[in-house]
DNA sequence: CAGGATCCAAAAGGATACTG
DNA sequence: CAGTATCCTTTTGGATCCTG
């Protein structure tokens, strides 16, 4: 079971607060986002746990970490690549998916959801 | 964030074992499972942790029990419903995914996965 | 600002034994 | 066969404080 690829892909993005921050940097015009704009983004995530799933991702790829050192002190921007865009496909999938099967009027339902942000 | 839909429909799916428990109910000719094959196959899962995740299911609508009264002990059957299987589809695109941008070359990108079976 | 280091509470899941 | 009931270990993640 452990070889298995949805088991391996399961545990690379099925820890609490992933598919969010992948969400989050999916969001809006700007697409780098910087640490502390996460933190308040994500409500009352810990940077310690922040910290962590920012890592794990970028070690398997799916966003990519850029630090500008020309300011002090300097900055991090965090962007989704293009593996990382190609798996919001399935949050978004998932998404349509409870829209369609569980929670049918809701807030989410609408062009631009707040959470989630079509 | 707990209004969101993909946080909600997350906390239905996103479980340990709780996919791989709908991917062996979709395996195969014979559609209905029962207890004990499915704690087999899934290897070494606990019946404490089986018994959780199927009522879970079941009460999410994912699943349907059928008990059988006419024989003894009354066997249980269980088999995916029309969200059920809506969510195999789900599934099968992480699985893709995975093999695109992660696991190249697996046993899992053979036509019929032992594991996942395609 | 962008984290790292500690410490701690809670939850999740595993092992095992038992039962109608 | 199809689970329940206990007990216990391990894993998470949250709170908080600290720093270059």
């Amino acid at each position: 079971m452990k070889d298995c690829t949805v088991y391996k892909t399961m545990n690379i993005i099925g820890k609490r607060w992933t598919i969010h921050i992948l969400l989050e940097l999916h969001k809006g015009e700007k697409k780098e986002k910087r640490f502390n704009e996460l933190k308040r983004k994500l409500g009352n995530i810990t940077p310690k746990i922040l910290s962590e799933r920012l890592m794990e991702l970028e070690v398997e790829g799916l966003i990519t970490k850029k630090v500008d050192d020309s300011t002090k002190p300097p900055r991090s921007e965090y962007y989704l690549t293009e593996s990382g865009m190609d798996f919001v496909k399935i949050i978004q999938a998932i998404k349509r998916w409870g829209l369609k099967w569980k929670f049918q009027d809701e807030e989410c339902k609408r062009a631009i959801c707040m959470y989630c942000d079509h």
